[in-house]
RNA sequence: GGGGUCUUAGCUCAGCUGGGAGAGCAUCUGCCUUACAAGCAGAGGGUCACAGGUUCGAGCCCUGUAGGCCCCACCA
C-alpha cells in the first residue's frame, strides 16, 4: 500500500529529515574504488568568518547540481568541502572581539591570542558549514578541511620551501601596499581602485642657484616630506638646461635633484612631477634607476614620524593640511585645484592604501604564469564561458611579483629563520633550528602568509599532497571548478600555476563561471546598503528547492542575475505542480493490477509521452554535460508542466476513470515511468522534493540520490505515435480556440465532425476521438470523408489533411466566422509567401541542405492545401 | 588609455553548430472541470540598440556607431 501524499507540499521538515537521512546513510561519502571512475569537486572553501550569502547559495547550488548528475551517472563523485582560515578578516573579528574586553593584540601576545582566535574558530567556524547544508549540498562531510589544518599546513611549509628553494620565493625590500588600518601589507589583487575627489596643488620650487623657478603639481603635498628629486622628461626643451642641477625643496629647505626619466610625461601639468620613493610605486621605480634614497616619512598607522617634530603623530590628512598651510606661508603653494584621481584602497576595510618601502616575502611570478597560461592555451583545463579565459590571461601576463607576507598572526607562519647573531637565514619545513653557521638560536620570521597562499594548495592538499596519497592518485587532478568570475585573479590562477608547478597537472579540466546575485534593481548585495536577502529566509519561507531552482532558471554561465521574490514563486509553484501531478499518479496507483513493461499495452499517448521523455533524457543530458544547466532545467520544467501534466495526464484520465478500459495498466505504467524518470532528472536541481516523492512511490527503500540516471533508448522512439498525437494536440486547440471566440461555455458540449480523405488521419482521430471529450469539450465525434449531413452554418477550423466542423446552430455569427476565416487565410498566405519565396530563389535550391529543401516543401504543401480548405469554407459562407 | 561584456515583449531574462522570435512575471477574457486557484483554458504584446558587410538565408558571424555595466592601467 502506497503512501498518500499531503495536499500541498510543506519544504521544512521534509528537508530537515531528508537531508538527515542521506547523512546517515552516508550517500555523499565517496572512496577510491578502482573499478569506478572518479569525478571530483573541491568546494570553494567560505570564510571561517562568513555567513551564508546568495554568492554562496548559487555556488554551492551549482556544484550540487553537478555532483548529484554525476553520483547517479555511476561516476564515484566527491564533492571536497571545507573553510578558510580568512587570515585578515577573522584576525580582525578577534582583536576586536577582545577589544571590548580593553586588550589588545599585543597584550595578550602571540601564543594566547592565537588561543582566542581557535576559540573562535571552533564557536562560530561551523556556522558556515551548518548553513550549507541547509541548501541541500551533498558533500562528502568526512572529508571536511580547514585551510590550517595540520595537512593543509604541512603542503604550504613543503611549497614554500620548494619555490624558496628553486628561488621562486624570495625576500626583498620592495614598494609594497599597506593598509594603515589592518597594519599590514596586502597583494596587488587585493587593491580597489576608486574615484575619489582630491586636489591638485600646484607647487614653486627655487632652484639653489637662484636662477629662477620651477613649477609643478601634486595630489599629496605630505609627502613632500620624503621627496628625493624632481624629475622631467629627458626629451622635455622646456627642463633641459636645469636637469643635474638642485632645487630647494620647501618647508624642508632640502636641496634636492632634478633628474631626467621617461616617466615623466611632458603634456601632463608642467612637466614635472616631484619624486617620493617611499610613498609612491612609480616614484620608487625613478628612485631605483636614479639611485636616490629612499625618506620613509610615515609611521605603521600612516602618521608622520618623529623625524618631522612639527608634524609628528598627524596622520595623513592632517599632515596635508598642516603642510599645505605651511607652503602658503611660504609663498610655494601657486594654486589649487579640483582634482578627481584614482586612489586604492584596502579591500577589506575600504581604508585609503599607503604605497611603502618594507622587507617583504614574494613569489617570483614569471617563469609560474608561463606554464599556466599554456595549459589554458593547450585546453587542458577550459574555462566556460570561454571568454573568460581572456579575462585570466590578461591577469597572468601582466602579472607582477606575489608579496605574501602579512604582519599578522592568524595564519600559516613563514617558514623562514633568522639568526640575529650572524644574519643567517634557513628557509625549512623543520621547527626551532639552530643557525647552521654559528649555532646560535634562530628566530621564526614572525609574519603570516597570505591567506590565498594556502587557497591555491587546496586542489591538492586537500587530497594527502605531499605524500602520494590513494586519493591523490585517484581523484586528482580534479574536475571542475566552481567559482565566480570575480575570483579569477584572485584564486583560480593561482591554483593554476600552484598545481602546475607542484603536481605537474593542472588541478581541474574545467573552470565553470558564474555572475553575481544581485538585488532587484541590479544592485550589488552588501551590508553597507542593506539590500542583501538571506538565502536561508528563502528557505524557510518557500524551501531550499525553490531557492534552488531559482537561482539555476533563465540564467545563462557567467551572467549576472537579479533577484526577485516572484521568481522563487514561481519555482515553488513548480514544485508545488511536480507534487500535485505526484500525488495525482499514487492516488491511481492502486487501479493497477500490475504495472510491468512487458504486459503494457501501450497507447498512442503512452507512446508519445514515453517518447518525449526519451529525447527530454538525451537533451537534458546533454545540456548539464555542457554545463549548460539554466537550458537543461527549462526544458525539464516545460515537459513536465506542459506535456506531462496539461496534456498527457488530462489525455489519460478517461481510461483511469473507466473501469472497463483494458489500457489501464499501460497507462499506470506509463504515468510512473515517465514520473520516474522525470524525478530523476529534476533530481539534482530539486534534490528534496524529489526524493520525497520518489521514496513514497517505491515499494522498496531505495534513494533517488543514489539511483540511476536515465539513458536515452532507441526502442522508445515512437515517431509515428509522436506525429499522431501532436496532430490530436492541434486538433484540439483548435477546438479549444473556436470555442473562446465564440464565447462557448464549458458546459455546452458541442457534436464535432472531423472531415478528412485521408486514411492515415482518419484512423488516428479514431483512435483520438475520445480525448475530444474531455480535453475539447465535446459531445458526439464523427468522422467522415465528406461534409454530408454537416450543418452549412457550422463553425470550422482548418488542420494539415483535415476540416474540423462544429455546429452551433443558433451561435452562428456568419460575419464574425467570416473575419475569424479571412484572418486564417492571411496568415497562410504569409506563411506560403514565405516558403515560395525560398523555394523560387535558385540559390537557395541550389546551396542549402537537401533536408531542409525537403521540410520546406513539405510546408509548403502543407499549407497549400490548408489553404484550399479555407478558401472552401470562405466562398461558401459569402455565398 | 587598454580589455571584456551587454542592448530581444511592459519588467527580468533564455535563445545550443546561422534555417519560420521564447519563458517567467505583469495585463486582458472565460472557468471553483473529483492532482493542483500555488490551478485550468484562451488572448494581446517584439524594426532582436543603430548602420554597414559576409551568406541562398543573420537575434546569432564580421566591421563600425551609440548607450549601459564590469575589469585592468604608473599621467604626478
Amino acid at each position: 500500500m502506497k503512501k498518500e501524499l499531503e495536499k500541498t507540499y510543506n519544504p521544512a521538515d521534509i528537508e530537515t529529515r531528508t537531508y538527515e537521512k542521506w547523512l546517515k546513510k552516508k550517500y555523499f561519502h565517496a572512496e577510491v574504488k578502482k573499478d569506478k571512475k572518479p569525478f571530483t569537486i573541491v568546494m570553494p572553501p567560505p570564510n571561517i568568518t562568513g555567513q551564508l550569502h546568495m554568492g554562496h547559495a548559487l555556488d554551492n547550488t551549482l556544484q550540487d547540481i553537478i555532483i548529484r548528475m554525476k553520483r547517479m551517472q555511476g561516476y564515484e563523485a566527491l564533492w571536497l568541502p571545507g573553510t578558510d582560515h580568512a587570515s585578515i578578516a577573522t584576525e580582525a573579528k578577534v582583536v576586536e572581539a577582545i577589544k571590548k574586553e580593553g586588550l589588545s593584540k599585543e597584550d595578550l601576545g602571540r601564543e594566547k591570542f592565537l588561543d582566542r582566535v581557535w576559540d573562535w574558530k571552533k564557536q562560530y567556524g561551523g556556522r558556515i558549514v551548518s548553513q550549507l547544508k541547509k541548501i541541500g549540498s551533498s558533500c562528502d562531510w568526512d572529508r571536511e578541511r580547514f585551510t590550517m589544518d595540520e595537512g593543509c599546513s604541512r603542503a604550504v611549509k613543503e611549497v614554500f620551501v620548494n619555490l624558496y628553494n628553486k628561488g621562486l620565493i624570495y625576500r626583498g625590500e620592495r614598494i609594497i601596499n599597506w593598509c594603515p588600518k589592518c597594519l599590514t601589507s596586502i597583494s596587488d589583487a587585493e587593491v580597489e581602485y576608486e574615484d575619489q575627489a582630491g586636489h591638485f596643488w600646484h607647487l614653486r620650487y627655487k632652484l639653489s642657484d637662484g636662477s629662477g623657478y620651477i613649477n609643478l603639481a601634486t595630489t599629496r603635498p605630505e609627502t613632500l616630506l620624503g621627496d628625493t628629486a624632481i624629475a622631467v622628461n629627458p626629451k622635455d626643451e622646456r627642463y633641459k638646461n636645469i636637469v643635474g642641477k638642485t632645487v630647494v625643496l620647501p618647508i624642508v629647505h632640502r636641496e634636492i635633484p632634478v633628474v631626467a626619466d621617461d616617466y615623466v610625461e611632458m603634456d601632463f601639468g608642467t612637466g614635472v612631477v616631484k619624486i617620493t620613493p617611499a610613498h609612491d610605486p612609480n616614484d620608487f621605480e625613478v628612485g631605483a634607476r636614479h639611485n636616490l634614497p629612499i625618506i620613509n616619512v610615515m609611521t605603521d598607522d600612516a602618521r608622520i614620524t618623529e623625524d618631522y617634530p612639527k608634524y609628528a603623530g598627524m596622520d595623513r590628512y592632517e599632515a596635508r593640511k598642516a603642510i599645505v598651510e605651511d607652503l602658503e606661508a611660504e609663498g610655494a603653494l601657486v594654486k589649487v585645484e579640483d582634482y578627481s584621481h584614482n586612489v586604492g584602497t584596502c579591500y577589506r576595510c575600504g581604508t585609503t592604501v599607503e604605497p611603502r618601502v618594507s622587507k617583504q616575502w614574494f613569489v617570483k611570478m614569471k617563469p609560474l604564469a608561463g606554464p599556466a597560461i599554456d595549459a589554458v592555451k593547450k585546453s587542458e583545463t577550459r574555462f566556460i564561458p570561454p571568454h573568460f579565459e581572456k579575462t585570466y590571461f590578461h591577469w597572468l601576463e601582466n602579472i607582477r611579483d606575489w608579496c605574501i607576507s602579512r604582519q599578522l598572526w592568524w595564519g600559516h607562519q613563514i617558514p623562514a629563520f633568522y639568526c640575529d647573531e650572524c644574519g643567517e637565514t634557513v628557509v625549512t619545513k623543520e621547527n626551532h633550528t639552530v643557525c647552521p653557521k654559528c649555532g646560535k638560536p634562530m628566530r621564526q620570521d614572525p609574519d603570516t602568509l597570505d591567506t590565498w597562499f594556502s587557497s591555491a594548495l587546496w586542489p591538492f592538499s586537500t587530497l594527502g599532497w605531499p605524500e602520494k596519497t590513494e586519493e591523490m592518485k585517484y581523484f586528482y587532478p580534479t574536475n571542475v571548478l566552481v567559482t565566480g568570475y570575480d575570483i579569477i585573479p584572485f584564486w583560480v590562477m593561482r591554483m593554476m600555476f600552484s598545481g602546475i608547478e607542484n603536481t605537474g597537472q593542472v588541478p581541474f579540466d574545467t573552470v565553470f563561471i558564474h555572475g553575481l546575485v544581485r538585488d532587484s534593481l541590479g544592485r550589488k548585495m552588501s551590508k553597507s546598503l542593506g539590500n542583501g536577502i538571506d538565502p536561508l529566509e528563502v528557505i524557510e519561507k518557500y524551501g531550499a528547492d525553490a531557492l534552488r531552482f531559482t537561482l539555476v532558471t533563465g540564467n545563462a554561465p557567467g551572467n549576472d542575475m537579479r533577484f526577485y521574490w516572484e521568481r522563487v514563486e514561481a519555482s515553488r509553484n513548480f514544485a508545488n505542480k511536480v507534487w500535485n501531478a505526484s500525488r495525482f499518479i499514487m492516488m491511481n496507483l492502486e487501479k493497477a493490477e500490475n504495472v510491468n513493461e512487458n504486459d503494457a499495452e501501450l497507447t498512442d499517448a503512452d507512446k508519445w509521452i514515453i517518447s518525449k521523455m526519451n529525447t527530454l533524457v538525451k537533451e537534458v543530458t546533454e545540456n548539464m554535460e555542457k554545463y549548460e544547466l539554466g537550458v537543461a532545467v527549462s526544458k525539464l520544467y516545460d515537459f513536465i508542466w506542459e506535456e506531462f501534466c496539461d496534456w498527457y495526464i488530462e489525455m489519460v484520465k478517461p481510461r483511469l476513470y473507466n473501469d472497463g478500459d483494458t489500457t489501464k495498466n499501460a497507462a499506470i505504467y506509463t504515468l510512473k515511468t515517465v514520473l520516474i524518470n522525470s524525478l530523476k532528472l529534476l533530481h539534482p536541481y530539486m534534490p528534496f522534493i524529489t526524493e520525497e516523492i520518489f521514496c513514497n512511490l517505491q515499494d522498496k527503500e531505495e534513494s533517488i540520490m543514489i539511483s540511476k540516471w536515465p539513458e536515452y533508448k532507441e526502442e522508445y522512439n515512437f515517431k509515428d505515435e509522436e506525429e499522431a498525437i501532436e496532430i490530436i494536440k492541434t486538433a484540439v486547440r483548435n477546438i479549444r480556440n473556436l470555442r473562446a471566440d465564440m464565447n462557448v461555455p464549458p458546459s455546452r458540449k458541442a457534436k464535432v465532425f472531423v472531415v478528412s480523405e485521408s486514411d492515415r488521419v482518419k484512423e488516428i482521430f479514431e483512435k483520438g476521438s475520445v480525448f475530444f471529450g474531455t480535453l475539447g469539450y465535446a459531445g458526439e465525434v464523427v468522422i467522415q470523408s465528406d461534409k454530408t449531413g454537416i450543418d452549412d452554418d457550422a463553425v470550422s477550423t482548418v488542420i494539415p489533411e483535415a476540416v474540423i466542423y462544429m455546429p452551433f446552430a443558433e451561435l452562428v455569427d456568419i460575419d464574425k466566422e467570416i473575419e475569424r476565416l479571412t484572418k486564417e487565410k492571411e496568415r497562410l498566405i504569409k506563411e506560403l509567401k514565405r516558403v515560395e519565396g525560398m523555394l523560387g530563389n535558385p540559390n537557395f535550391v541550389n546551396k542549402a541542405p537537401e533536408a531542409k529543401i525537403n521540410e520546406e516543401r513539405e510546408k509548403q504543401n502543407k499549407y497549400s492545401q490548408m489553404m484550399k480548405q479555407v478558401e472552401e469554407r470562405l466562398n461558401h459562407l459569402v455565398k
